[in-house]
DNA sequence: AGTATGACCAACG
DNA sequence: CCGTTGGCCATAC
């Protein structure tokens, strides 16, 4: 099979890492947004917020990853032009009834979903019978 | 193997 | 309040 040659180590490897932040990515419900830092933080690496931004820059165009529902630690579209334009993301977050407080900055206070609750969702009560056990 | 980068974050002035 | 600086961590060349 004629793997993309160098493209082949890049694109399939993919390390883990980036791996777990699609994965997040994916999680994030419509109508809410994440913050780069709290994914680090849901990976176990709160120092390595900007390795999250990088893995959603070399996120497969074909992957239907909600990136636009990721913003930054104060709510900004620190990521629109990576759609065109930023005006772009902030529509598809008002598509999504995202309230925003500015033109290119949404409430976090609203809508910031944090994806530990959401994997706690996933993983069920188990989690919670531990808490329960302090 | 080392250097440079980046869709961040926090601290400073 | 706003611009600037540094650190941070994983990836790309």
């Amino acid at each position: 099979m004629g793997r993309s040659g160098r493209a082949a180590q890049t694109d399939t490897a993919r390390s883990a890492y980036f791996d777990r932040v699609f994965a997040i990515v994916a999680a994030i419900p419509p109508g809410r947004v994440t913050t780069y830092g709290t994914i680090a933080r849901a990976l176990g690496t709160p120092r390595s917020a900007r390795v999250v931004g990088w893995a959603l820059n070399v996120a497969p165009e074909g992957a239907a990853l909600p990136c636009h529902r990721v913003v930054d630690r104060d709510g900004n579209l620190s990521g629109g032009w990576h759609f065109g334009h930023p005006d772009i993301m902030a529509n598809r977050l008002r598509d999504e009834d995202v309230p925003f407080v500015a033109p290119y900055r949404v409430d976090l206070a609203s809508c910031l979903w944090d994806p530990a609750e959401g994997l706690v969702d996933a993983l069920g009560a188990e989690r919670e019978r531990d808490e329960q056990g302090e």
